[in-house]
DNA sequence: CGCGGTCAAGTGGCT
DNA sequence: AGCCACTTGACCGCG
């Protein structure tokens, strides 16, 4: 089991999710961009080894503007060398790695130009763990998209569309996560028994919506999808609903009671667990000390 | 130099 | 009808 949390480091003095505004854009601003989030980047891989942090979500913002048309350089063959020399940290040290595109990525939208672009970024941000050399068990997470009114005809439409016009290396890294309210664990199951894709499990996203299904059945179910040679082990979101707040929304800080009962729940299942905690790192030395207690790690 | 409005992109539920 | 939340605030103009 590795332990991790998404994107951002709140202890260093560095982001890696540096951007700007697209009326700023220049060539010369993007290359000082990247370079200045590829080398944060590495200072946070290494903090996160240094403290046993295994797990790491990539920010999308690595490369601003990158699927957007008005980004029209090079820089994959301009940071190539960057780009594999963290992917080769990321190997020295086994570390686990995902990607979480964000909500303006729907594979199933009605609209050909939204279906377009998410492929778009579907592809850029493959294409960052693909110049790292990472294997296939490095994987993009997306959520089903919209119902609009009609949940079965926008399943079928996700599958057509991955089918008929996904890249092969998206494909190979593609995963779908059961959101907090249009995509259950169900439909997921649904997505994947269409195209193979792994199911991302959400246990707060779970508790928002489900079809009955006790915590540690959901997690067999979603874990039952990968295939362990290509995908790895079942990659999951923890997190808890912040107190009196909206339904869904996420704790600023990590129950360890709760997280020790999810553990204490999921005994002798393997998995990868992000955690989407606002307080982020902090969190996680928590749980990877709770978990290193019950001998999970 | 700090504050606050705004930023490429979508969807649905809540107020 | 508009706001908010979402994996994550960060940028930039203005005073």
């Amino acid at each position: 089991m590795k332990i991790g949390y998404p994107c951002i480091n709140q202890t260093l003095d560095c982001s890696s999710s540096r951007t700007f505004r697209l009326a700023s854009y220049s060539e010369q601003r993007l290359i000082e961009t990247v370079s200045q989030n590829l080398a944060c980047l590495q200072r946070i891989l290494e903090y996160n080894v240094a403290n046993g942090l295994l797990f790491f979500r990539l920010t999308s913002d690595l490369v601003p503007f990158a699927s957007h048309e008005i980004n029209q350089y090079n820089w994959q063959q301009h940071f190539k060398p960057q780009f594999r020399e963290l992917g080769n940290y990321i190997k020295q040290h086994q570390l686990r790695i995902s990607m979480h595109p964000d909500q303006f990525v729907v594979l199933n939208s009605p609209n050909p130009q939204t279906v377009k672009n998410s492929i778009a970024e579907l592809a850029y941000q493959g294409s960052v763990l693909d110049l790292m050399e990472l294997d296939t068990t490095a994987k993009l997470q997306i959520h089903g998209g919209g119902a609009y009114g009609d949940k079965g005809s926008a399943i079928a439409r996700f599958a057509e569309v991955y089918h008929t016009q996904l890249p092969d290396a998206v494909k190979a890294r593609l995963c779908v996560e059961n959101d907090d309210r249009t995509y259950s664990l169900l439909d997921c199951l649904r997505l994947h028994e269409l195209t193979g894709m792994p199911i991302i499990f959400d246990n707060l996203h779970h508790e928002c919506v489900n079809n009955g299904e006790p915590m540690r059945e959901a997690v067999e179910i979603a874990a039952s999808t990968w295939h362990p040679e290509r995908d790895g082990i079942l990659m999951m979101d923890y997190s808890a609903q912040a107190p009196a707040e909206r339904r869904g929304k996420h704790v600023q800080s990590i129950s360890e009671s709760l997280f020790h009962d999810f553990l204490v729940e999921t005994e002798g299942l393997d998995m990868d667990i992000m955690l989407e905690i606002k307080d982020k790192e902090a969190s996680a030395l928590k749980a990877v000390a709770v978990a290193s207690e019950l001998g999970r790690l």
